[in-house]
DNA sequence: CTTTTTATGTGAAATAATTCACATAATTAT
DNA sequence: ATAATTATGTGAATTATTTCACATAAAAAG
């Protein structure tokens, strides 16, 4: 099991405020404004950009245009990247025709069902029975996978991935997927996000622990 | 802001996983096949128990029904919570018709889109026009949200939000939000978490940093 | 009743993440 | 030219998190 890195996710959410300065005209930032509207603190920022080798311009910041393509490069989004995505019920539905995707050198190119009544040829994608799951991954050599199957099915369905060679997951299930370690499995859990914040709100012991 | 404690996230894992073990007929678990199961160290799991004084049994274990008990009277879940879904296009249509919630305790009771053509009173709770937000949300005096609209309009929204009471978002858009400090947020980006594994499969740095 | 076994609970140690604080170098002002 | 300014880049210090390792007490065995 490979742990995610914070100043990885963080790299993540640097790009997207860039894109979004970028949009709005500017072509310079800097750190301690970038931090600021990343919630971090600006040491932080400038060391995450360090790990990286990302340098700007001493007093002068750092160049948007260059920082996005530095990054983009980092993050491995140089060539476009086809998902399939497993499970087309309302989540996965939803997921699919979430358009920042797209945006983002991400396309889902198949996606998987086991109820027939699912399957179709008439969307952006073709959806076709979870039997053929195998058999795609391999022939399109897809290496990654959206989960977005109930409970009972996550684990049988991540082995069948994992077996075609799929190498990252991102599971939606709150199953704790048990996966060989050179496979990256990213979880949302979206009663535990929920249930978190009832936590930090509602429990008798949020300041206590 | 308020961070978020990993030990109040793993907490609501265990409890998901217990009550996986109590639907399959288990009574007992000893704290290393639990933690097994969620995927940490059995000495991670003991401390968690230890920080919210959770106790097991000398050489017994635990009681699976006593300690969900517990873990749901810790996480603030004794009563029902009442949520608005703030954004009804496709993900938030998911998110309402996401079933795990009413399991937990969790009642999305109305939503809210600026787009006229959204609204309806048919399903399993009315959608109301954007403008109607803070009114709702003092009246029934909800404390948590499920914010899920485009970033552009996230920071603005939330501060509706937040004038009108609300205690805890759970924040879907890419946006990082300004919240004052007794507003809780937990944030899920789902472009974010792609490319984490992105990152992980594809990255040309992903073995040196 | 005594001994052995074994899983909990927790200080101490190790590791990881964040923040401080400042030397450095480019830029601007004088 | 020289001095003053200011934002980067990074060691050092701090803080947080995880893991080790073992004393302890309940249960089981003898």
């Amino acid at each position: 099991m490979v742990a995610i890195k914070n100043h990885v996710t963080r790299l993540s959410k640097y790009k997207s405020i860039l894109k979004r300065l970028k949009s709005v005209g500017m072509n310079r930032v800097f750190a301690e404004s970038l931090a600021d509207a990343a919630n971090v603190n600006s040491a932080q920022l400038r060391k995450d950009f360090s790990i990286f080798g990302i340098t700007g311009n001493k007093k002068g910041g750092y160049q948007i245009d260059i920082l996005i393509e530095k990054i983009e490069f980092l993050l491995g989004k140089s060539k476009n990247h086809p998902v399939v995505l497993v499970g087309c019920g309302n989540l996965g539905t939803a997921l699919s025709r979430y358009s920042e995707f797209e945006k983002e050198n991400i396309s889902i190119v198949a996606g998987f069902d086991i109820d027939e009544t699912k399957l179709e040829n008439s969307g952006k994608f073709p959806v076709y029975h979870s039997c053929e799951l195998n058999n795609f991954i391999r022939e399109h050599k897809i290496e990654i996978g959206i989960l977005a199957v109930p409970a009972a099915a996550a684990q049988s369905t991540f082995d069948i991935m994992v077996e075609a060679g799929i190498k990252g997951v991102l599971n939606f299930s709150s199953m704790v997927l048990r996966s060989p370690s050179d496979v990256f499995v990213n979880n949302i859990d979206l009663e535990m996000a929920l249930e978190t914040i009832i936590f930090y709100t509602n429990s008798p012991v949020k300041d206590q622990v």
